[in-house]
RNA sequence: GGGCGGAUAGUUCAGCGGUAGAACGCCUCGCUUACACCGAGGAAGUCACAGGUUCAAAUCCUGUUUCGCCCA
């Protein structure tokens, strides 16, 4: 990066320095992982966005937790390689699509299959490749020259060539049988992709004639429309109200046709009447029943959405419509005995919400059981490990309760599936065209089937697709299986699952070693951000505003191992911003300090010198131990206590006071690199200044610690804290009595430790600075005008007042402090009373406590003598 | 109906066996040789409720209430 040497004055300007590092990184190609990686490797693949998608937060969350991963892996001495990409989604172009040619007032059938797709390609190349961009201004390291999309060439490819194995191997297989259907996607669906509603609605109760009888059976019913298809009514066999009819014949009204009485144990007796209509075309469960009892299964709605010639005079009617009819032709013939209002669930498409209905066609599908079985195996024995671990369970359930996976769709964008038939009835699955005649009849008219594949079946295969897969890729024998993944968990049945069972499946290995779960990304009140709420963030306006960095910062400090949901507000990312702001200014503070400072000669270090390396050791520990265990918040918190409270507020200050450059600049730079992952940004820029002739920051290593022997650094520690103390009840006493300015101030110290009262006389300098006062006096008298304070059992502190003492306040002040140690005390005391406790606790938290006890009761004695005093003068 | 998660300062959340923490907000001071996107000080909590385990429980167990989510 170019070196200004004189870096801008605050406050900080993230825009400007965030795009130059962005190119800087860029240019350089930082974040390519060689072909061949030398040293320990650690990859992973990106969650491929949707080509339609505009950046949000959960992909920012998604994106910047790897992120951080990534770039300690890097730190850390690893060759990172990390596969990017974007995901063609199926459904979701296709409607998107749809929607802005209908804008147009185009309809898709309008312009045929080859030109729509056309236009999907159209669009992703616009807006797709702007998805991209976006990631990239969140500084997300993945490897670009790796950059995939689930219908490229090779991708398409090894989609292809997964289905034509799995065929090969008998588990894809083409079905006939009830599956959700969209008629608004005018597609077959997955179980999973259909979402349940409860929605408010009616139970309508119609009678059913018995055969040549005057007797009759109630059905309850919240779909009247479906009866045209009826071919039974079932009953419960024990239920002794029905016993009798079983086995008789029905004329369902409104039709021609006579259907029977069956009994079935899945009967809910005590469900509406008890009599259940069974529409075997029109409702899973009945579906079942059907099968069982081998009924006829007629379909009296096509796609879905209108009544078909199986209808008769309803034929031609949508659903609502035919609903209506035939709810008054009941009413007028007397059949419909009552309509209740009545709550239930009803299956939505997960992709546009509209109702779903059952319907039964011909569609392929995948075996999953054999798939499931293994895939919950791997898990089980820990070849993969979910973080938090409470997802087991969750994919537990799953896989023992899958069902064969719906794959085909009847939409147009998409991988169409590889099969071809010739009119013979011939079929050819394969992964690429026949180029053959057929085998059979030696024609050459293959027509390749319409449907498309779910587009989760090829997201299955992206974390060895990305590699390469099937051919035997150099990236694959490096790079897989990938070590983490991270995403959400509303995509564990969706994505994770079928990429385990996909994966173990193909190449005989789990796909990743970690996975770790983020939360959900909600709004300040913990509410979903959804559009109706218009509560949604936009990360791009985030990022305008208060930098990459800020943003970065909030999402992983609020990110936790147990993966809770996340609340953003703008007021946390303003917080963040503020604290990358200070990091800047402290850091131009600091760099000048270093570069005008004398020349770099052996200096003794002080006191503050080992402290500050000390605490910078335990704040390295601390960070990567944290982060090596997920724990995203409690690492950031490591590195912003030990930034702020330590680095800024005391050592940049006394290095006012006395400058040690080459310490100063070594804990700066070794910050600078611990906090890289989390704020890559600022940290590059500021290290481009610290070291203007270095490399990047990417290719440093996270530091050792600073080797000071251990004894030396605990003591000096325990000075520095002796001193602080010290500091803040002067501080605390000033701003009692409202005394700012240092003039005049005096303060009168006194201990019975020679040890802190030396150290007192050595760092006298140091806490006049600090404290703001202008005098010192270690164990000399106090005048008998003063307000004093007790810092500890043995440091007692006195404050001359040129005015008078508001003695009343003084006594209050001190009286509310007693109160707060009293109740400490009991505490103590009862502890300390209890036999128990001195027998069992073990002897360091009694030694503690005794400790405590002692120190407590001095300062209390001395508190009481210093209100007793009050209380004389007041007299 | 089954399962999972939450209930801690005004707010959003950490902490998950040894004296209650952060950020923001609030109150008092302060333009002190980087930073007002700042500095110094301060107020603020029966850790939902009830039992139990333990010398010791916000933390572990059981139950209750309540709010989310997932599955059926």
């Amino acid at each position: 990066m170019q070196d200004h040497l004189k870096i801008p004055e605050g406050p900080y300007q993230p825009q400007t320095t965030e795009e130059e590092v962005t190119n800087f990184w860029l240019k350089n190609k930082l974040f390519e992982a060689p072909s061949a990686p030398h040293g320990p490797v650690f990859s992973m693949v990106m969650p491929p966005p949707n080509i339609t998608s505009q950046l949000h937060l959960g992909h920012a969350l998604d994106l910047t937790l790897p992120d951080i991963i990534a770039r300690y892996k890097r730190l850390k001495g690893f060759t990172v390689c990390w596969f990017p990409g974007t995901d063609q989604a199926g459904i979701a172009t296709h409607n998107v699509v749809e929607r802005s040619l209908e804008k147009e007032g185009i309809k898709r059938e309008d312009i045929g299959r080859e030109a729509f797709i056309e236009k999907v390609w159209e669009w992703k190349d616009t807006c797709g490749n702007r998805i991209i961009e976006q990631i990239k201004l969140l500084g997300i390291s993945a490897d670009w020259s790796r950059l995939r999309f689930t219908k490229d060439q090779a991708y398409e490819h090894a989609i292809r060539y997964a289905f034509s194995e799995y065929y090969r191997q008998g588990l894809i297989y083409k079905g006939h049988r009830i599956v959700n259907y969209c008629p608004r996607c005018s597609t077959a669906l997955s179980d999973i992709e259909v979402d349940f509603i409860e929605e408010n609605s009616f139970l309508y109760h119609i009678k059913y004639p018995i055969e040549n009888t005057d007797d009759f059976v109630v059905v309850a019913t919240t779909r009247p429309e479906t009866m045209l298809g009826d071919t039974a009514v079932a009953v419960n066999p024990t239920d002794e109200r029905y016993l009798h009819l079983i086995g008789k014949m029905i004329a369902l009204p409104l039709t021609e046709r006579n259907i029977p009485v069956i009994g079935d144990d899945h009967v809910e007796k005590d469900f509406g009447t008890g009599a259940l209509k069974i529409t075997p075309a029109h409702d899973p469960a009945d579906y079942v029943i059907g099968k069982r009892h081998e009924l006829e299964e007629i379909s009296v709605i096509d796609h879905g959405k209108t009544m078909n010639k199986e209808a008769g005079i309803y034929e031609g009617l949508s659903i609502s419509k035919a609903r209506e009819a035939i709810v008054k032709d009941l009413e007028s013939k007397g059949l419909l005995i009552k309509k209740e209002p009545y709550l239930h669930s009803v299956g939505h498409c997960s992709r546009c919400n509209k109702t779903v209905e059952p319907v039964i066609s011909e569609q392929w599908y995948l075996k999953t059981k054999d798939l499931a079985n293994q895939a919950l195996h791997e898990v089980e024995k820990g070849s993969t490990r979910f973080i938090p671990d409470r997802w087991v369970k969750v994919y537990r359930d799953w896989m023992e309760n899958i069902q064969d996976w719906c794959i085909s769709r009847q939409i147009w964008w998409g991988v169409q599936i590889p099969v071809w038939y010739c009119e013979c009835g011939e079929l050819y699955v394969h992964a690429d065209p026949p180029k053959h005649p057929c085998p059979q009849c030696n024609q050459q008219n293959w027509v390749q089937d319409e449907d498309v594949l779910d587009t989760w079946f090829g997201s299955a295969l992206w974390p060895f697709a990305v590699m390469g897969w099937p051919e035997k890729t150099t990236d694959l024998t490096h790079y897989y299986p990938s070590s983490l993944l991270v995403t959400g968990f509303d995509i564990i049945f969706f994505w994770v699952a079928r990429m385990l069972f996909s994966g173990i499946h193909f190449t005989g290995q789990v796909p990743f070693k970690d996975v770790y779960f983020h939360g959900l990304i909600r709004d300040g009140q913990g509410r979903k951000m959804s559009k109706s709420l218009n509560n949604g963030i936009d990360p791009a306006e985030m990022i305008a505003s208060y930098g990459s960095d800020a943003l970065r910062f909030t999402l992983s400090s609020l990110s936790t191992v147990h993966g809770q949901d996340i609340c953003v507000d703008p007021v946390k990312i303003a917080s963040s911003r503020n604290f990358i702001n200070k990091i800047w200014n402290a850091s131009r503070f600091a760099i000048q300090k270093i570069t005008s400072g004398p020349p770099d000669e052996e200096i003794q270090p002080t006191l503050w010198d080992l402290w500050i390396q000390e605490k910078w050791n335990y704040a390295r520990d601390q960070v990567c131990s944290n982060l090596e265990q997920f724990k995203f918040n409690e690492a950031c918190a490591s590195f912003y206590n030990f930034f702020w409270d330590d680095f800024c507020d005391w050592y940049i200050e006394i290095s006012k006071q006395h400058l040690n450059p080459s310490v100063l600049k070594e804990v700066l730079g070794k910050s600078l690199i611990l906090m890289h992952p989390f704020i890559p940004f600022i940290t590059e820029k500021l290290w481009s200044f610290l070291y203007p002739d270095a490399h990047s920051i990417l290719q440093s290593t996270i530091p050792e610690k600073f080797h000071i022997d251990s004894a030396i650094s605990q003591k000096a520690c325990h000075k520095i804290n002796l001193i602080q103390s010290l500091v803040k009840g002067i501080r605390h006493l000033k701003s009692e009595f409202n005394l700012s300015s240092p003039e005049g101030i005096a303060v009168y110290v006194k201990s019975k430790d020679a040890e802190k009262v030396s150290l007192y006389d050595n760092l006298k300098a140091d806490i006049l600075f600090f404290a703001k006062i202008e005098s010192l006096f270690i164990n000399e008298s106090p005048p008998k005008h003063a307000v004093s304070f007790v810092i500890s059992s043995d440091v007692e502190i006195w404050m001359p007042l040129s005015g008078l003492i508001d003695i009343d306040k003084d006594i209050g002040v001190k009286e509310k402090k007693l109160e707060k140690l009293s109740k400490e005390m009991e505490k103590i005391n009862k502890k300390m009373q209890n036999p128990n406790f001195m027998n069992h606790a073990p002897e360091e938290i009694i030694q503690e406590t005794k400790d405590q006890h002692h120190e407590l009761s001095v300062q209390m004695e001395h508190l009481k003598q210093r209100i007793q005093n009050l209380q004389q003068m007041k007299a």
